[in-house]
DNA sequence: CAAACTCCATACTCTAGCGTATGTTTGACG
DNA sequence: CGTCAAACATACGCTAGAGTATGGAGTTTG
C-alpha cells in the first residue's frame, strides 16, 4: 500500500509516467488513468504532471503510442526466425497461448473501445496482426482468398478469446482444458 | 435536433426509461447513460427520473436485466424449430450474419466491460449461447469434448468479429467479402 | 557562484454529473 | 367536482477530477 514501488528515483521524466499509465491501464483499463491517482502512485504530485503533459489526454495518447512501438516487437520477430512456414503457424498459437502478460494491455484496450484514443490504435495494431497472420497463411501453402478469410477468422478468435477468459471470467478453464483447446484450435484452424 | 422523437406520450413508465437507456447504450456505450441527458432526450427533467428510479445504477440494472430477458428470444426459438440438427448450424451462421442490428446492443456491451454491473450479465448471455452451440455440435454428430472446444471457438470468433467490424472499423468489408467470409467460417467451424 | 533551467508542491478554480428537497401538475375514481 | 396518488419541475448541495497560478527546491552551466 506504500508509494515506494519503484526505487524512489529522484526525479521522473514523460516516459515514467508513460510507464505508469501503461501499468495502470493493464491492471485496471483507460478509465482508471487518473492524474492526481497516478501522481500518489509515483510519489508526486499534479504539479509534476502539468510539467510533462499539457493535458491528461496528451498522456493517453503518448502511452498508447509508446505501447504500440514497442510493445510487440519480440514475438513476431520469433516467429520469424523460424524457417518452415508449416511449423511457424502451430508454433505462433502455442506461444501466444502460454504468454498471456503481454496481452494483458491489449485485453485492457479491448474493454475500453469506447474511448475514441484507443480506436485508431487498436484499428493499427489489429490490422497488422491479421496481414500478419494472412502472409503466414499463403506461405503455407493456402491459395490468396482463403488465406484472408482463414486469417480473420483466426485473429477474430483470438480477440474474442481474450474477451471471454480475460474480461468476463468465465468458467474458469483449467490447464489442461486450456492445451487441449489451443490443440483443437491448431487442428481446426491450420490446414494440415 | 429536437427532442420529440417518440410521439410524445404524456407520461412516462420505468420502462420507457429502461428502453431509452438501452437504445442509448447500443448507440453510444454505457458511459453515455446519464440521467440528466435521458431525461433531456425524453422531454422530462430529473425530477421524473427519481421518481422511477432510486439511483443511476438502479436504471442500467434495470436496462440490463430487460436486454438479458427479452433481447434474444427469437433466433434462438427460430432455429430450434429447424428439425435436421446438420441444416441448423449453418443456418444460424448465415442468420446471424445478416440480422446485424440485434447485435449492436451486445456490441456496445462488449467495449464497456469495464463496467462492474454488464460483466456478470454479459457473462450468463455468453455462456447460455456457447452451450446452445455445444448441444448444436454434439446433435450434428460430434463427440462432446471436441464439441465443447468448437463451441468456445466458434463463439470466440463471434465476439472478435463483432469488435473487429463494428466498433473498431477495420478497413469496410464489402457485402460479396462479407458473405465469402460467413461461407468461409461454415466450411471451417462446421463439419462435413 | 550566480544565473537559468528543470522539476515539483501548494493552493486554488471550474465543470460535469449524481443525488435531494420540496413544490406543482395531471388524471383516475369515488 | 373534490381528493389523492402518480408523474413531473425547480432549485439546490455535493463530490471527483481536470486544469491553472505561482512559488520554491535542485541541478546544470557559463
Amino acid at each position: 500500500m506504500n508509494a515506494n514501488a519503484k526505487p524512489e528515483r529522484t526525479r521522473l521524466s514523460a516516459e515514467d509516467w508513460e510507464e505508469a499509465a501503461l501499468k495502470l491501464i493493464a491492471e485496471q483499463g483507460v478509465n482508471a488513468v487518473a492524474v492526481e491517482a497516478l501522481a500518489r502512485q509515483l510519489g508526486v504530485t499534479k504539479g509534476s504532471f502539468y510539467w510533462h503533459f499539457r493535458t491528461r489526454e496528451a498522456l493517453v495518447q503518448a502511452a498508447l503510442e509508446r505501447w504500440e512501438l514497442y510493445g510487440e516487437r519480440e514475438i513476431i520477430s520469433q516467429i520469424e526466425a523460424i524457417p518452415d512456414p508449416r511449423v511457424r503457424l502451430p508454433e505462433l498459437f502455442r506461444r501466444v497461448a502460454h504468454e498471456l502478460q503481454p496481452h494483458r494491455v491489449y485485453a485492457a484496450l479491448l474493454k475500453a473501445l469506447d474511448h475514441p484514443q484507443v480506436v485508431p490504435v487498436m484499428a493499427r495494431v489489429s490490422q497488422r496482426r491479421m496481414e500478419f497472420l494472412n502472409t503466414a497463411y499463403r506461405e503455407a501453402g493456402m491459395p490468396p482468398v482463403e488465406a484472408l478469410n482463414r486469417a480473420r477468422l483466426t485473429y477474430a478468435a483470438y480477440v474474442g478469446f481474450l474477451q471471454l477468459n480475460f474480461t468476463l471470467g468465465l468458467p474458469r478453464i483449467t490447464h489442461e482444458e486450456f492445451d487441449a483447446y489451443v490443440e483443437h484450435m491448431i487442428a481446426t484452424l491450420i490446414p494440415a
